[in-house]
RNA sequence: GGGCAGGUGGCCGAGCGGUCAAAGGCAACAGACUGUAAAUCUGUCGACGAAAGUCUACGGGGGUUCAAAUCCCUCCCUGCCCA
């Protein structure tokens, strides 16, 4: 028996949109399989993708069955949802490696939610091999332009005379919509979930797999008479509302317009054959887009943005977000949540919400061992000796040090330079990258904002030699409070 | 195709012959205060230079002038109006 998922995405805020208001109790009756889909855009996905995966897990923790579908054909064509202007296409090979990218970002945090095994499955399978005769035939028959060109994500961009919208983007709902009905017939599929700018794609599906049904159903009764299938999907599909509204004597009046009991209690039976979900779209309090930096979007593979930059990010949300973030993201339980607010409440300098945010989506994302990892280079480089000195730095050990400063850009020097009196700071300062030029370099040391080791360098002239090497190698600046790079001198 | 209005630093936007590396705002960066917040305050915000200063920049190219973001020619681009 599967539990209240439904009631559990309420609590947490993640319910904009479902398609049916008894989604609730069917879902607590029957286990449904359900799924999202993932653009590949990248090879890795980022935190805006996260609340697809999160969910479907916590579908399937529920007792529900995820699908995960990478959008390897889709990826052809590019979804308009939410986006002002055209894309540009993708190459095959790219989407090809994106695809394989996302699908190990997918199991990997499927398993760190201990939600088990994902179903994955690229959508480019059939959407390839789908002859354009046959998709017009069967798939474009269902829909109306004029539906169509009503629907958010195309008015937008119908109604941006500069920008427009292409025939390829204009037909990208039709695609998602026979990837649901793709997934009904193959998988029994009855579900699909997303961020609220996928209603329009989500109920076109819904509404897809209605009309085929009814076709598909009654398809054998029609060759017994001279009507059309798609004729007679137009009367099922009123019958259907009729059941909706349960009135007796309007089920008379369908079944006199030439539909038979039989096809009637099919139709009664599909009725509601699809269902689906959307949240709302995720934002923070500063009005910040989520999972942005200024530097673009936060990854959720370390070849990207780093476990210690995940963790920076969450560590660094506004106070009043942290509550919300903690329902959309953690398992962790109401109560707990409650709590842990309470007491964020009372001492916020503590960060107590933060923190555990951040534990939690880095061990999701990266796993356990690499939070721990960056917890104690947070702890290093935050917990006080980074503010009295430099203590901090000079007393770690080479392995420690490495660790903590991993994260940092980092680059070669020559040794010799660093001979006698050495280099000149400021040189060292713009080769790093970390400021812009010498003038930059030059402004940071008048304003206080250069570190050499984590000792604040005040005098323009400062010259570096190889006594001031750390573990006779390494040279760490940083810049303001939170900006490091790593010289290792060769 | 014709008429008009424009193109200035990351963005918005003033300047309309010298005092312009270009007002003001936003963004950004650093510092102080804090909690690795927010708000606030201070400073910075083309390159090189310790500095004086030098160089490169106001859509591209060419010209006038001692001097051009500013005037002229030309090309390109954008918006609006007419066809």
């Amino acid at each position: 028996m599967p539990g209240d998922v439904l009631g559990e995405l309420k609590w947490r805020g993640l319910v904009h949109q479902v398609t049916d208001p008894q989604l609730g109790e069917r879902l607590k009756k029957e286990s449904l399989a359900v799924y999202c889909g993932f653009d590949p855009s990248a090879d890795s996905l980022h935190l805006g993708n996260l609340m697809g995966l999160i969910n479907l897990a916590r579908f399937q923790k529920a007792g529900h069955k995820a699908i995960a579908i990478a959008g390897g054909g889709t990826g052809f064509i590019g979804d308009p949802s939410g986006k002002s202007a055209e894309r540009s296409l993708l190459t095959a090979e790219q989407l090809d490696a994106n695809c394989r990218g996302i699908q190990e970002v997918i199991s990997r945090i499927f398993r760190n939610a201990g939600a088990g095994e994902a179903r994955l499955i690229n959508n480019a399978d059939w959407l390839c091999k789908l002859s354009l005769i046959e998709f017009l035939r069967d798939t474009g028959k269902h829909f109306t332009v004029n539906h169509m060109v009503a629907k958010d994500s195309v008015k937008s961009r119908m109604d941006d005379r500069e920008h427009g919208i292409s025939f390829t983007e204009f037909s990208y709902m039709l695609l998602q919509a026979y990837d649901f009905w793709h997934l009904f017939k193959t998988f029994g599929c009855r579900m699909q979930i997303g961020g609220s700018d996928q209603w329009g794609n989500i109920t076109a599906g819904c509404d897809l797999i209605r009309r085929r049904i009814f076709v598909d159903t009654i398809q054998a009764a029609s060759k017994s008479r001279s009507v059309l299938p798609h004729e007679l999907a137009e009367k099922a599909e009123k019958a259907a509302k009729v059941i909706e509204n349960y009135t007796s004597n309007q089920i008379d009046k369908v079944l006199k317009e030439g539909i038979t009991q039989g096809e009637f209690k099919v139709v009664a039976a599909f009725s509601q054959p699809a269902y689906g979900l959307t949240w709302p779209l995720l934002v923070r309090s500063d009005g910040k887009k989520f999972g942005k930096t200024e530097d673009g979007a936060v990854w959720l593979s370390a070849h990207r943005t780093s476990p210690y930059a995940l963790y920076q990010y969450f560590i660094n949300v506004p106070d009043a977000d942290a509550g919300t973030m903690l329902r959309w993201f953690t398992e962790l339980p109401q109560a707990e949540i409650e709590a842990l607010e309470a007491r964020h409440a009372a001492e916020p300098a503590k960060r107590e919400a933060q923190r555990a945010l951040a534990r939690e989506l880095t061990r999701l994302v990266h796993g356990e061992d690499e939070t721990r990892k960056a917890e104690q280079a947070a702890a290093a480089l935050f917990g006080g000796g980074a503010k009295d000195g430099d203590a901090g730095l000079a007393g770690l050990d080479e392995a420690t040090l490495l660790e903590l400063v991993k994260e940092a850009p980092n680059g070669p020097l020559a040794k010799a330079r660093l001979n006698g009196e050495g280099a000149l700071f400021i040189d060292l300062m713009a080769e790093s990258g970390l400021w812009k030029s010498k003038g930059e370099a030059k402004r940071a040391i008048q304003q206080g904002g250069a570190n050499l080791n984590n000792v604040r360098v005040s005098d323009l002239g400062k010259k570096v030699n190889s006594g001031e090497l750390l573990h006779g190698k390494y040279l760490v600046l940083r810049k303001g409070k939170k900006e490091y790079f790593l010289f290792k001198a060769e």
